[in-house]
RNA sequence: GCCCUUGUGGCGGAAUCGGUAGACGCGUCGGACUUAAAAUCCGAUCGGGGCUCAACCUCGGUGCCAGUUCAAGUCUGGCCAAGGGCACCA
């Protein structure tokens, strides 16, 4: 064994024996219990960012670990290969995406194998490949057939710059999520995924999932936003060309109906054309067409104050009687609820503001039960908080929470009005108008309409006979075969979709392909599937908390109901890591802080980038990057080399056990009793929550132990040896999952047979996870005055008797009354005195 | 505005149940080895006060204010700050 710890030799020289012997290939079938660790899968963007290394170190040390215990481990990685980046380079550069995203997942394959990843490289899939995107295309067929997929004409978010329009969650603060260019508003016809048919059940489930973090949760539950409310028409008295008509409006404060003074439909409304009289028809018109003009961040600004125009017609409040005016203004919003709301301006703050600039009536309904409000023209602001009805007719005195049941009952019983739940998450707009993503298998034809692509003829290529330099169009339009097909129904002539689906649709199933990765006849196989999922642990990023979460878990759900699989959750556990930052700010090109780990692993090692990126924050914590702190475990690595390597001639991996009491001499006992902690902290601490940044902790504290027996001795006998043996195998062992080459090196220098990575992970004896003696702890008042070694199997009278007896306490309680002693058998004695 | 998360030394962070606050590391300072450097090793390192120095003694200290308790970083109530998410969603 060299004296040196030279990492770049080790680490190419196991790289190549693991893969030519297929050391982490899984097998289906196993007689030991599954365990499916999974990375969020990679975007081929070019190179390795320490984000990455950061995610799939953490996935692959829970994989190791797993494996150790006695699982079957399920490790796989792939590649998300769809995407504008690669149409864009193509662009620029006049290549093809395929050349360019196969490019980048040679090199970033070859970076993932330096970093040492225990993947099982035979699972591996990219969604760019016609044996992957076939069956992205067959499992939209599915959904088509079960009525979750539908074509429809809609205003749609537009993003300029991408040339191709966005789903909502790909929208934040009114700008791309790719780019950050300004989102428009376009009218197109456009393919949707039914995923509000789920809204209910996805919001419920998230309770089925105790592993994931509450903020992903709520995140969640926001962005589905369920509210518990009732519809009330109210029909219109003024119609202007005499028709009967009625205003539906949604709210979720029915105990309010009797306050309402106007009501407001957003300039968009579907009949607002027939609601406006001859006299208001130019004012709307204006105040309709500037609305038009304004873009999504304008018009969603809060800051900006409401505006609007009567429409000149009225309508009646069932309730009371009483008429009240219509207007338009942009603070309703067109696709929520029914376009319409009834304003009490009195107990809604949007409401009060609006009806305040436009001298608007106020009317109290609701008060606090022991206080008067007075006039609510001298108020500031709208009363929102709950109260008591009043000015209600018949609810008078009622809590505003118990009317509006009875209010929306009233309405329901007198059937102008019921019951309604309402949602915020709108249908998953899927369609792209760009080249690199899996063509939507779908045909106009000129007699049959809409027809799917059979099954049979799967895949839709991508066509290869494109100009990728065009501007303004998708270059799949450019292709001159792509285009013309013939109707499967009626033989006739028929036109191809020319969208591509969303990458995300590519992404919310890949973790069940890698269950039957290499299946050429079935999407995946449903006992498989139902063996391996749902995942077990998933790892990745926080901005992936609504998109790609949200996405796959109506995945599951829908291929649940079409069948294909026997859950409804996909991933039982989930760890969102932190971000790496540099210098306290995230990593970023254009800042100019990053950090090349192809430098990291040339100058140090992938071990040392690997224990480090554990090292020092929790893995859910942000994790600041910095050179001292990767030279520091550097520097531990070689501390733990050396000590290995110096004492290899007294180092046997045959180890009898040893019993509590077997060893004579009373520091091989502590050390014995040391390495029995450090496996049961170690252990615990994996296993609870990851907390790799104090397992880091414990390799060294073990690491320091053994140093300090050591310079204790001047030369080793028998029983010496043997517990040296027993302790830097154990440290080895439990380093293994983190510093995968080095321990792989060193178990073979000292004659190990096989892989330390196919060894059992260490277990610890209950009787010697813990010091032979015990330091006592004296408080008085609850101060710490003294601590006392005592034996352990002290009674509580002799602790207190003990305790009593010190010097420092008979000092401290001289002349004072001791009114109370508490004992915590084996750690402490508090004596209470006055 | 609503929701979630987080507040502990110069820094990253430790601290199963309420029971020794600051593990482990980074940084800094001092020392050993060396002609010298690198590497390595050893020691110190929360703050105030006391003692000629030291050992030592003592008081305070986990964002703030209260409370519960023999005992609070940990539990309860109320605030404050930072980060993130959602937001004219009726």
């Amino acid at each position: 064994m060299k004296e040196a710890y030279f990492p770049q030799e080790i680490e190419k020289k196991w790289q190549k024996v693991w893969e030519e012997t297929g050391a982490f290939k899984t097998p289906d079938d196993s007689d030991k219990p599954k365990y499916y660790a999974l990375s969020m899968f990679p975007y081929p963007s070019g190179k390795l960012h320490m984000g990455h290394v950061r995610n799939y170190t953490i996935t692959d040390v829970i994989a190791r670990f797993k494996k150790a215990q006695g699982f079957n481990v399920l490790h796989p990685i792939g590649w998300d290969s769809f995407g504008l980046p690669a149409e864009n380079a193509a662009m620029k550069h006049g290549a093809n995406p395929e050349t360019w995203t196969d490019e980048n997942i040679a090199y970033m394959t070859k970076q993932l194998k330096m970093l040492g990843l225990s993947y099982d490289w035979d699972r591996e899939v990219a969604t760019c490949k016609p044996e992957y995107y076939k069956w992205t295309q067959w499992l939209f067929l599915q959904l088509y057939k079960k009525g979750l997929a539908y074509k429809k004409e809609a205003a749609v978010n537009w993003c300029n710059d991408c040339g191709t329009v966005l789903a909502n969650e790909q929208v934040i603060d009114g700008k791309c999520w790719r780019c950050d260019s300004v989102v428009e508003k376009k009218y197109l016809s456009q393919w949707f995924l039914k995923i509000t048919e789920y809204a209910d059940v996805l919001l419920q489930d998230l309770e089925k999932l105790p592993g994931w973090g509450d903020n992903v949760k709520t995140m969640q539950a926001n962005w589905i936003g369920k509210s518990y409310g009732a519809i009330f028409r109210f029909p219109v008295v003024d119609a202007p060309n005499g028709e009967k008509m009625e205003v539906p409006v949604y709210t979720t404060r029915p105990d309010t109906v009797h306050g309402i003074t106007y009501l407001v439909v957003a300039p968009e409304y579907k009949d607002i054309e027939k609601l406006t009289t001859p006299e208001n028809k130019s004012a709307v018109e204006e105040y309709r067409a500037n609305a038009r003009k304004m873009s999504e961040i304008e018009r969603l600004s809060t800051e900006r104050p409401k505006t609007g125009v009567p429409l000149g017609t009225h309508c009646k409040n069932p309730f009371t009687g009483e008429i009240f005016p219509l207007w338009t203004a942009d603070y309703a919003l067109v696709e929520y609820g029914t376009g319409a709301v009834m304003a009490v301006p009195t107990h809604d703050t949007r409401d009060f503001a609006f009806a305040k600039k436009y001298n608007l009536p106020l009317k109290t309904v609701i008060k606090p039960a022991d206080e008067d409000l007075g006039d609510p023209e001298t108020w500031a602001d709208a009363y929102v908080e709950p109260g008591v009805l009043v000015n209600s007719c018949g609810f008078d005195g009622m809590d505003n929470e118990s009317a509006k049941k009875a209010i929306t009952q009233k309405a329901v019983d007198e059937g102008f009005g019921e019951f309604k739940t309402q949602y915020r998450l709108r249908d998953w707009l899927i369609s792209r108008q760009r080249y690199w993503g899996a063509p939507i298998p779908v045909v106009y034809c000129d007699k049959c309409g809409i027809q799917p692509v059979p099954e049979n003829q799967l895949p839709v290529m991508l066509p290869k006979d494109v100009d990728f330099s065009v501007v303004g169009k998708s270059p799949i339009t450019t292709s001159p075969t792509f285009k013309d097909t013939v109707c499967p129904v009626c033989g006739g002539h028929a036109t191809r979709e020319m969208d591509t689906m969303d990458t995300f649709i590519c992404s919310s199933w890949y973790y069940l392909r890698y269950a039957d990765a290499r299946n050429d006849k079935e999407c995946f196989n449903k006992d498989k599937v139902n063996h391996w999922l749902p995942v077990d642990q998933y790892v990745g990023g926080i901005e992936h908390a609504i998109l790609h979460l949200l996405y796959s878990r109506f995945f599951t759900k829908a291929l649940r109901d079409c069948g294909l699989l026997d859950f409804d959750e996909p991933f039982k556990n989930l760890l969102t890591q932190g971000m790496v930052l540099k210098d306290g700010s995230k990593m970023s090109k254009s800042k100019g802080n990053t950090v090349d780990p192809d430098e990291i692993f040339e100058n140090y090692g992938a071990d040392t980038a690997r224990l480090f990126i554990l090292s020092d924050s929790p893995p859910a914590r942000d994790f600041d990057w910095s050179d001292a702190g990767v030279e520091g475990c550097y520097k531990f690595l070689n501390r733990v080399w050396r000590l290995i390597s110096t004492n290899q001639n007294n180092i046997s991996l045959q180890i009898p056990e040893i019993k509590a009491g077997d060893l004579k001499k009373k520091e091989n006992d502590d050390l014995l009793r040391i390495v029995h902690m450090a496996i049961k902290g170690i252990t615990n601490d994996i296993s609870n929550d990851f907390q790799f940044n104090t397992v880091i902790s414990k390799y060294r504290e073990l690491t320091n132990a053994i140093y300090d027996w050591q310079g204790k001795k001047s030369s080793l006998d028998e029983e010496d040896k043997l517990i040296l043996s027993f302790a830097i195998t154990s440290l080895m062992k439990l380093m293994s999952p983190v510093a995968v080459h080095l321990t792989e090196e060193a178990w073979h220098e000292l004659g190990g047979q096989g892989s330390i990575h196919n060894q059992e992970w260490c277990k610890w004896d209950e009787n010697l996870a813990k010091s032979s003696s015990i330091t006592l702890v004296v408080q008085i008042n609850g101060k710490v005055k003294d601590k006392i070694e005592v034996d352990e199997g002290l009674g509580q009278d002799e602790l207190k008797e003990k305790a009593l007896a010190s010097e420092k306490v008979k000092a401290l309680t001289d002349g004072k009354t001791i009114i109370k002693t508490i004992v915590v058998p084996k750690k402490l004695v508090n004596i209470v005195v006055k």
